[in-house]
DNA sequence: CAGCCTGTGACAGGTTAATGACAGGTTCAA
DNA sequence: TTGAACCTGTCATTAACCTGTCACAGGCTG
């Protein structure tokens, strides 16, 4: 999972980023709102956390402008004071939840998971290629019934292409697809290893990865 | 199995909660209407207890609103007074069951697990792995015929992971059916804790936790 | 043929999980 | 009420192994 935590207080949004991060949901932090803009921009997130008093402008006048521009990813708004007006403001607006500070770390956690998985519970279960299957909620996947072991990593590159069977997918797309800008300093390098790897695992299996030099990387099923 | 009980009078609300906690059955309480809005939106339960007098509103109401926004959890009633009226009114909103107050803790629980067993749409009472058999209802273990013993969170985990044989359950997910809100203090590696202790007593079962490294946990049968 | 892109083995570092020891709490019986 | 047995969860230490870098080989492109 992959989120935009937009909230000025750098010392919170650390902590949040961190915690979210041990739990295995990629984060990204904004201060302002033009960062957001920025990240949103260049980024697909799965939750956005957004706080709604921002060094330069509001969460909420933020959410209105997302929504107007047709983004439909979940929203949980955190503030300090909610008035009940804000909080009506906010729904109305197309927020999905809201947090009273202080919360809970643990409370937050679980309501971003909830928001998550209501989005997800919306997509299908088990993705099929050929005799390769990959069911994303037992994170599993199985070659003509037998096991494959996977990594988390390997896991989500493996997804990621085979949500997109047939299409290249630059290594560049793939990259964000398995890292946060927290992990800026890996190089590019690690998604052609992590192909490799996938591809010593899938050998036999009558799914292949085919390199477009320059452009990317191809999940294909052969015949 | 974790479970939402909603009901205002704190005492009862207290005594079943410790008394189904004693049972290995995490158990969250909502004094009101709204209470148990907050924590349906944020955590997922296998099965609802419904009182239908509420400070801010009835079950019933409740019970409508949550069968309309599409939700399948199974729902048992609780009341004091349970006319034909409303029993009727309740079961055609979607309740599953009810129960008339005072009732006794033995019965409560013996429905509840009927609910949650047919919820997990396991036709016999047992659920077996190999030669692995736990019986939810008389909440015991046996190899090849042979008792287990099991301490209360220990049999819960086992149930959670036979219940799901083959699939990756995250450490999170396994958390959340082992412990309530109240346990929130207690830390993750409490789950590592118990899948070491299951495996001892497993050990030699032809049954095994795998780790997955990131993921979380599988139970696997050899062979 | 030169230059760049990609593949891959080996390795170091860091994170995650396993586990023994221990303390507090609960249960149960006398 | 006391004590023993046992269940629970924390902590700290150790082990496992996932991750990503490096380096170099090989191949594609122009």
């Amino acid at each position: 999972m992959r989120l935009l935590l937009v909230e000025d207080t750098a010392d919170l949004a650390e902590a949040v980023a961190i915690r979210l991060g041990r739990s295995g949901i990629a984060c990204d932090t904004a201060g302002s709102v033009a960062e957001a803009q920025a990240h949103l921009a260049v980024q697909a997130y799965d939750v956005i956390l957004l706080d709604i008093d921002l060094p330069d402008g509001t969460g909420t006048g933020l959410l209105r402008k997302l929504r107007a521009g047709g983004l439909r990813t979940p929203v949980l708004m955190l503030t300090a004071l909610f008035s009940v007006d804000d909080r009506v403001t906010a729904l109305n607006l197309g927020a999905d939840d809201y947090l009273v500070k202080p919360f809970d770390q643990r409370e937050l956690e679980a309501r971003i998971r909830a928001l998550y998985r209501r989005e997800q519970s919306q997509k299908g279960e088990e993705i099929r290629l050929g005799v390769l299957a990959l069911d994303p909620a037992a994170q599993t996947v199985t070659l003509d019934g037998a096991a494959l072991q996977m990594t988390r990593r390997e896991m989500t590159l493996l997804e990621l292409l085979m949500r997109n069977p047939g299409r290249v997918m630059s290594k560049e797309r793939l990259f964000e697809g398995l890292y946060s800008f927290d992990d800026a300093d890996v190089g590019l390098n690690a998604v052609e290893l992590y192909i490799a790897r996938l591809r010593k695992k899938l050998s036999g299996s009558g799914v292949r990865i085919e390199t477009q030099r320059g452009l990317g990387y191809r999940l294909d099923a052969d015949g």
